[in-house]
DNA sequence: GAGCAGGTTTCCT
DNA sequence: AGGAAACCTGCT
């Protein structure tokens, strides 16, 4: 739940259980005493959030058969991720919400990410449940004003939230549209919108759209595909080209287990990435012909 | 308290 | 084409 897949799930209940909201959605999920996932929701919105249970989790989905198709027989690295990450779904947000929030995420780290996401939902989205509310819809974001988009703690991102807002609304169909185009045809067409680069686009599609075929490649990834299949040097589209020729048409879950596990290291230890960016200096200072050292 | 972050755009060479 | 720099804000 705080894999960064989404960014309205917190621990409540003295951290025994996660809430989490979405579309008109707000459950609570725990693990049960025989490790079977348990839901709850309240009362009055329980027959709706059933509803929406399956969906969002891609209930549907066996990711442990769809794990196995990927080529961990010939790759260890992968091997190893799929064995320590084997409960890992991908999740099926509701597309207008994943481009908002992946939107707020570039160059932030998750706890601003969430921040931004309840200001957003405080401000501009309905009530979902008591003082819950939804993200906002992009009809409703499309008449905010940049100050206000601004005031939510977006900074530079607001006016390409709003700027989306205003081509969104000129393409009324486009959720539709997106799912029912080829990978490639729905990530250029993301990717075109303001603000929305070749990463924020795979994650949009990758996690709300269940286009497994994307690969974002943030600096995480970056580094694991430097660090663990000798792809130093190589630039994100470079990188994400890789991942999918290399991984198949199902790369962006291969992607999710080596995230995962980048993650977990990075946290332990900061080494690597020390060491990884010391390699990047000598890079560039190799390539800079000294021009002046202004500053 | 300067530097940086789970990127993208814009402006350069 | 490809590399910097700029863009906001909050956290370390």
């Amino acid at each position: 739940m705080g894999g960064g897949q989404a960014f309205r799930w917190r621990r409540v209940e003295k951290g025994e259980a996660w809430q989490g909201v979405w579309g008109g959605a707000v459950a609570r999920v725990r693990v049960g005493r025989a490790g079977e996932v348990e839901w709850s929701a309240p009362l009055e919105l329980e027959e709706r959030v059933g509803a929406a249970m399956g969906d969002y989790f891609a209930a549907d989905t066996d990711f442990a058969a769809l794990a196995d198709q990927l080529p961990w027989r010939t790759d260890d690295v992968l091997k190893k991720r799929i064995q320590t990450w084997g409960g890992l779904r991908l999740l099926r947000q509701p597309l207008g919400e994943a481009l908002l929030a992946f939107l707020c995420s570039s160059a932030k780290r998750i706890p601003h990410i969430m921040q931004m996401c309840e200001a957003l939902a405080g401000r501009f989205g309905e009530p979902v449940w008591g003082s819950v509310r939804a993200l906002p819809t992009w009809a409703r974001l499309a008449e905010a004003h940049e100050s206000e988009l601004r005031a939510c703690g977006l900074g530079y991102r607001a006016r390409f939230v709003k700027l989306t807002a205003e081509k969104l609304k000129e393409t009324p169909g486009w959720e539709a549209m997106i799912r029912g185009a080829s990978y490639a045809e729905a990530h250029d067409w993301l990717a075109a919108l303001p603000g929305v680069g070749p990463k924020i686009a795979d994650c949009v599609l990758l996690f709300g759209a269940a286009k497994y075929a994307a690969f974002p490649v943030d600096t995480w990834i970056l580094r694991a595909m430097a660090e663990r299949y000798g792809l130093r040097g190589w630039r994100p589209a470079q990188v994400a080209q890789f991942g999918r020729a290399h991984f198949g048409p199902l790369a962006g879950l291969a992607q999710q287990f080596l995230f995962s596990g980048e993650r977990k290291e990075g946290k332990m230890g900061r080494k690597g990435r020390k060491e990884d960016k010391e390699a990047m200096e000598q890079k560039r200072a190799k390539g800079t012909k000294e021009r002046g050292v202004g500053r």
